[in-house]
DNA sequence: TTTAACTGCTAAAAGGTTTTATCTAAATTA
DNA sequence: TAATTTAGATAAAACCTTTTAGCAGTTAAA
C-alpha cells in the first residue's frame, strides 16, 4: 500500500518549464505584485487547479515558523463544560484556518508544565489554558517567549494575560440571595479546597449574600487534591447527616451537586420543600431532575466567541507588543422552583 | 516581546566546533552504531542538557514525512460519549508521543469529506473516525493513499477497513429481553432514522428479543437528518400520548430517553411500575434519576484502549501492506429497576 | 603484498516552502 | 546618446532535520 508521492511545487515548475518562485508567488496571490504575466498566472492555476494540488503545510510551518494550530488545555476534555467549550472554538478555530490540539491537564502542575514544553517545540502558534495552581511561571514564560495565551474558567492574578472569566462572585452572590428571598435562614455552601480564582470567588459571592442579609452559614469544602482521593458522595452524606438545620445550600459546581442531590434523596431531605439548591454550572439534567434544580448558567458560546476573538486577535499581533485583553462575561441564573 | 531564536542543532555543532551530522546522530542515539567516541558524546549530551536543547518537530516532521499527529473525528465532541473517548484516548496517544487533533463532522458527509481533504495535507500519521453516511469513498481513497485508518462506534460495510465497535445488536436484544422479563408485553422502540451500523444493529436486536417472545412491539423513528429540524421531546410527547399501551420502552441512545423521560413525567405515566425503560449508552445521570434507569454501558475504556492499540499497530506497520483489525467489543446491562 | 575492514568523523543532499536579491531585455527619461 | 527605469521572471538562501556516501588513516585478513 505505497503512499504515492505528492505533488511539490517544484515538480509544478517543471512540468511547466518556469521557476519555483513564479509558481510560489502565484500560489500565494503575489503574482499582481511581482508582475507575473497574466497569462502565465494563468496557464499555472489552471494547472494547479487540474491536479489539485494543495501545498505542504509542514513545510510552510518550517519557513513560516507557524503552524496555524492552537492548543487547548483543559482541566479535563471529558468534563461536559470543557467540551462543550471545546466544540464551540473548534467552528471558530476551523473557520480561520487554525486546528486544535487539546490535552488535560488534570490540574495537575507537573503535567501542564510538560505539556507546555511540549507544545512549545512543536511549534503550536497560541495556548488557551486553564491555569493549573502554581503554574505561574510557565505562564510568563510562555508569553515572554512571545506566544499568545488567553486563559480561561479561571485566571492568575499574578501575571498580566489575558483571560475569558465569568462574574464569579456576582452570580454567586445573586444565587446565594434567590436562596435567601425563598425564605431559606440556614445556608451551606458545597465546593472543593480550592486555590482556583473562581473558586474562591464563588465563596465569597456566597459569604458575602449571606452576611448581607444577616442569615447563619457554614461551608463544607471538600478535598480534592489527588483525583479520587476522597468520595464527595460519601462525605456529602455524612456532612449533611449531622446537619439536619440547613435549608438551603449552594453548590459550586454541578458535578458537586450531583453528589449532594444523591445524599439529599438518601438523608430524606425534601427538595425544594425542607431545602432548596443552587448550584453554579447550569446542565441540562437539571432541567431533566425532578425537582428541576435552580442553576447559575455560564455563556457558553460567548466565552467561546471571546475566546477565540482574543486568541486570533492576537495571532494577528504577533512580535508587537500586545496588551493582555481580560474579558468579564455575566452569568445567567435560570429559576426553577416555581417549575416544578 | 520578541520571541527568542530557538537553539538549533546548528548552532550546538559550531559552538562544539563538530558537524551537524555528529550532533544528529548522538541526539538520536545512533551514536555508538556510528562509532562516535565515548568521549564526545559525553561532551554533546552535557551541553544538550545544559541548555536544554530540543529538537524542532516542524522539521523533523518535514524530513521524516511524519507528524506524530493523529486525527480524532468524532459526530460531535461536546457529546459526553465522544468526550469520554476523547479523553481516554488522549492518555494513550501523549504516552507514544502522539498528539491528537479533534474535529467534529456533525455527521456531515460534505463536512467530515473536507477535513479529511484538510488534514490529509497537513500531514497527520492517522485517522480515528465515525464515518458520516456516504463517506466510503473517502475512507478508500485514504487506505489508498496509505493512511492508518481506524473507525469505531459504527463502521461500513463496504470497506476492509480496521474498527472498534461494540455489539450493539446482541445487547440490544438483552435489553429487550429484560424487558420482557420484567413483564413487558407492549413494546416501543425509539430511535433516530439513520443508516448507520449501529442504529440499524440495535433495531435488529430489538426486534428479534420481541419476536423471539412473541411480544407486540411498535418503533417510533425520529427524524434527525437536519439538525434541530425536529424536537425529539414534542415528537415523543405526541407519540407516547396515542399510544396508552406501551408498557415498555427501549431507546436507542441516552439522548433519546432523556427526552423521553421528560415525556413521560408530562404524561403521567409512571416508570417503572406502568412503564418500564432500557436505554443503550449509561449515563451518570441514568443512576442519580428518580428512578433510577437500566441501560446498557459500553466499554468504554476498551474501546479507548483497543482503538489506540489497533492504531499504533497501523503506525508501526506503515508501508506495509497491513491487515484491518476488527475488534467487537461487549456491552453491559446495568439493571436498576430494584435499587429503586 | 595486496585487499578488505575498521575507526571516527563529516559533507552534502533531501524534504517543500517563502522571500530577497538579482538578472536580461525593453522602454523611458535626461 | 547615455542613463535610468520597468517588465517579467529567476537563483539561491533560509527554515531544521535526517541520512547516505565518503574521507583519510590504521589494522586485520588473504
Amino acid at each position: 500500500m505505497m503512499a504515492k508521492k505528492r505533488v511539490s511545487i517544484k515538480d509544478i515548475a517543471k512540468k511547466l518549464g518556469i521557476s519555483i518562485t513564479t509558481v510560489s508567488f502565484i500560489i500565494n496571490g503575489k503574482a499582481r505584485e511581482q508582475r507575473i504575466s497574466e497569462e502565465l498566472i494563468k496557464k499555472v492555476q489552471d494547472y494547479i487547479d487540474e491536479i489539485g494540488y494543495k501545498p505542504n503545510h509542514v513545510a510552510q510551518s518550517l519557513r513560516l515558523g507557524k503552524s496555524k494550530v492552537i492548543v487547548f488545555m483543559a482541566e479535563d476534555i471529558s468534563n461536559q463544560f470543557f467540551a462543550s467549550i471545546a466544540r464551540l472554538i473548534e467552528e471558530k478555530a476551523y473557520q480561520n484556518g487554525y486546528k486544535i490540539i487539546y490535552c488535560s491537564t488534570d490540574n495537575d502542575h507537573e503535567k501542564a508544565k510538560e505539556l507546555i514544553s511540549t507544545f512549545k517545540m512543536r511549534n503550536v502558534d497560541g495556548f488557551i489554558i486553564t491555569p493549573t495552581p502554581n503554574l505561574e511561571k510557565d505562564i510568563k514564560n510562555l508569553l515572554d517567549e512571545g506566544f499568545p495565551v488567553v486563559l480561561f474558567d479561571r485566571w492568575i492574578p499574578d501575571v498580566s494575560c489575558s483571560h475569558v472569566i465569568v462574574q464569579n462572585e456576582e452570580s454567586a452572590y445573586q444565587g446565594t440571595m434567590h436562596l435567601i428571598e425563598k425564605g431559606c435562614r440556614n445556608l451551606c455552601f458545597v465546593s472543593v479546597m480550592s486555590t482556583q480564582s473562581q473558586m474562591i470567588d464563588r465563596a465569597r459571592g456566597f459569604r458575602k449574600a449571606a452576611q448581607d442579609s444577616n442569615v447563619d452559614y457554614q461551608e463544607c469544602l471538600l478535598k480534592f487534591h489527588n483525583l479520587a482521593e476522597i468520595e464527595p458522595y460519601e462525605k456529602l452524606l455524612e456532612f449533611f447527616e449531622q446537619r439536619p438545620g440547613i435549608d438551603g445550600v449552594f453548590f459550586a459546581t454541578n458535578y458537586l451537586a450531583f453528589e449532594g442531590l444523591q445524599a439529599m434523596g438518601v438523608l430524606q431531605r425534601q427538595v425544594p420543600e425542607k431545602l432548596k439548591v443552587v448550584s453554579f454550572d447550569d446542565h441540562y439534567f437539571f432541567n431533566l431532575y425532578k425537582p428541576k434544580i435552580t442553576a447559575i448558567e455560564q455563556p457558553l458560546e460567548m466565552i467561546a466567541e471571546k475566546l477565540m476573538e482574543t486568541m486570533l486577535e492576537h495571532l494577528g499581533e504577533l512580535d508587537k507588543v500586545y496588551k493582555p485583553v481580560k474579558v468579564v462575561l455575566a452569568n445567567r441564573l435560570n429559576e426553577r422552583e416555581s417549575t416544578l
